[in-house]
DNA sequence: TTAGGGTTAG
């Protein structure tokens, strides 16, 4: 952070602000003038409004007028009567006696609260510093704030020094902003519970920072765990502890937590705004059961674009495309404008669905009727759905012709649909080229050992092993996660820490029999080592998933849904497998994993293997 | 004459 230069481009503004005010005659000191133009900014609320008033300020000479250009900045969130009015304060020198905390406080809220500008409220309470006027009790708090919005942890911990060293350290407004400051820079999560454990008195606000804070890390254990404490603690939660709540339980697929949150709210009365009602049906539609959350998006009185692109969300990853149109058409007939995420959403529904065609009108309409630039987002959603239906070469044409540079991720869904509709060489002529532009990331270098594992070139494939071992990477592990009772339990392959792994070993061994009975045939491509056959089916035959599935067969009643979360896409021989298991063990089984969910029920999946 | 925590995305 460059102080002076900011400095710099303040005076610059100043400058030409000045030359049109000089055209004009001023009266200054004008009192009744400074009465009408602070009682005209009271009611200030849009930038046409602020245009004019800024007009009279000029017109009136009241520009060097502090109280005037006090209120001007914090009615407004326009970057630019921001700089207009902290220009005209900083260019009076002559005259710091007008600098007050107060003052200094208005202008870092007010810079603290703009999207992009929230560096300038930094450079304010160093100017602040430097005119030697003392910062107090309110003015951590925004700059905090606009710390935690640029998450600068050195420029955090830099501010938490000046919080001890002026004495506000003890203050709840300010420990609990500096949670949340920590929360937000990277690396931080360790000195916000610091912080927030040697507090002396929290309150719910420093509760929800901390379990906000794990949430966002998607640390959901940690912030499930968290809000238990809170209850041990006897504070009360209010909705925005809730909703961090059900943001980790939806990341844990946690569906009976996430009742049993439900239940809470009800129970105990917290307050349904709408962004409580937002998280609950993006918690019941991520947790498999995306019916209820039509029934509670149905039940608001009022929605958001939020509640709207949460529901088609849900829809697409439940691979019920034409509904998440029809949702999408009823929103734009009830007047919703639509929003650049909603459009991820919707394109995403096309993908997951198979339905191509709408998919290629919706981006087109999205363009064209409704303004919005499609982001690399927008570019991922349609190679995407081109690759899902099988249409590679018109994906890679695509991509070709895309006018922004695609990322890596755009890359990568090529390259596994390469790999899934055995364009091998074109997958690995791709990934090739992606390593020599990201060598250090590990998904690459899986990919391109998964083409050599499918092309059965064991050789090629160990030297990619060998290099990822050089390079000291290693793969995500799979894991699969199921709840049951109070719990969640969390396999990885070949698990053996389960207190009942011997009998889930077991019941997998009987499955693969019943399987094989049925006519299952084991994917073997899909195991990365290079061992012979009948190993090969012993590595399938312990994924996570179908540890999961096992624990579960064992310790469910009969004919009883399973729901398991697996942390990456679902293998395609466990995809395969789980159908066999849902015919013959009569069970339905709802898999989601790290893309949509899979609802298996009398040997077929729901997403008719778009996947 | 000022203050803190939350939601949607391949």
């Amino acid at each position: 952070m460059q102080f002076p230069t900011q400095k710099r481009k303040l005076l610059k503004v100043t400058e030409s602000t000045i030359a049109i005010a000089s055209t004009i005659h001023c009266s200054a000191n004008n009192r009744a003038a400074e009465q009408r133009c602070l009682a005209l900014l009271q009611d200030c609320n849009s930038l046409p409004k602020l245009t004019q008033v800024h007009t009279h300020i000029l017109k009136l000479g009241l520009q060097n007028n502090p109280l005037v250009l006090t209120k001007f900045t914090s009615t407004s969130s326009d970057i630019y009567a921001i700089d207009y009015a902290s220009s005209f304060l900083f260019s009076l020198e002559s005259d710091t006696r007008l600098y007050d905390t107060f003052l200094f406080n208005t202008i870092i809220r007010a810079y603290a609260q703009t999207n992009h500008s929230k560096d300038k409220a930094i450079c304010m309470y160093n100017l602040m510093l430097e005119y030697n006027v003392l910062p107090n009790k309110f003015t951590y708090p925004f700059v905090l704030k606009a710390c935690a919005g640029i998450g600068n942890l050195n420029l955090g911990k830099s501010l938490h020094g000046s919080v001890l060293k002026f004495g506000f350290d003890n203050d709840v407004h300010v420990q609990n902003t500096m949670v949340h400051m920590y929360c937000c820079g990277r690396g931080g999560i360790e000195f916000a519970r610091k912080v927030f454990d040697e507090m002396g008195k929290m309150d719910s606000v420093s509760w929800s920072a901390m379990i906000g804070g794990y949430a966002r890390l998607g640390m959901s254990t940690d912030a499930v765990s968290l809000f238990r404490q809170m209850q041990i603690a006897g504070v009360c939660p209010d909705e925005i502890t809730m909703v961090s709540v059900l943001s980790a339980c939806t990341d844990l697929g946690a569906l009976e937590l996430g009742k049993w949150v439900e239940s809470y709210i009800e129970k105990e009365g917290v307050q349904k705004t709408v962004e409580l009602c937002n998280a609950l049906i993006d918690m019941f539609a991520k947790c498999g059961n995306v019916d209820k959350a039509i029934k509670l998006f149905r039940n608001m009185e009022e929605r958001t674009i939020v509640s709207w692109t949460s529901v088609i969300v849900g829809l697409a990853m439940h691979g019920r495309g034409v509904e998440a149109v029809a949702l999408f058409e009823e929103m734009i007939g009830s007047g919703v404008v639509p929003d650049d995420v909603v459009f991820i959403g919707l394109l995403s529904a096309c993908s997951h669905s198979g339905l191509v065609d709408r998919g290629r009108d919706y981006f087109d309409l999205m363009v064209k009727n409704f303004g919005i630039v499609p982001k690399i987002e927008h570019y991922g959603c349609m190679v995407d759905m081109l690759c899902r239906a099988g249409l590679i070469r018109d994906a890679l044409e695509f991509v070709q012709q895309m006018p922004i540079e695609p990322n890596p991720i755009v890359w990568r869904t090529l390259i596994n649909a390469c790999r899934a509709h055995g364009e091998l060489k074109l997958g690995e002529k791709i990934t090739r080229q992606l390593i020599r532009n990201e060598p250090m990331h590990e998904s690459n270098y899986v990919l391109l050992s998964n083409i050599y594992a499918k092309m059965f070139n064991w050789e090629k494939k160990m030297r990619i092993r060998e290099l990822m071992d050089r390079k000291g990477m290693k793969k995500i592990p799979g894991s699969t996660m199921i709840e049951l009772g109070n719990e969640i339990y969390e396999f990885v392959a070949g698990d053996k820490s389960h207190y009942q792994y011997s009998e889930i070993f077991e019941m997998v061994d009987e499955m693969g029999r019943e399987m094989k009975q049925a006519g299952y045939v084991p994917t073997t491509s899909e195991v990365l080592l290079d061992i012979d056959n009948e190993d090969k089916e012993d590595t399938l035959n312990t994924h996570s998933e179908k540890l999961a599935i096992a624990f579960a067969l064992l310790n469910t009643p009969p004919g009883t849904s399973i729901r398991i979360v697996k942390n990456l896409r679902v293998c395609s021989d466990c995809h395969s497998a789980t159908k066999f298991v849902s015919k013959i063990y009569n069970r339905e089984i709802i898999m989601r994993d790290r893309n949509r969910f899979h609802h298996f029920k009398d040997g077929m999946c729901s997403c008719r293997d778009f996947w």
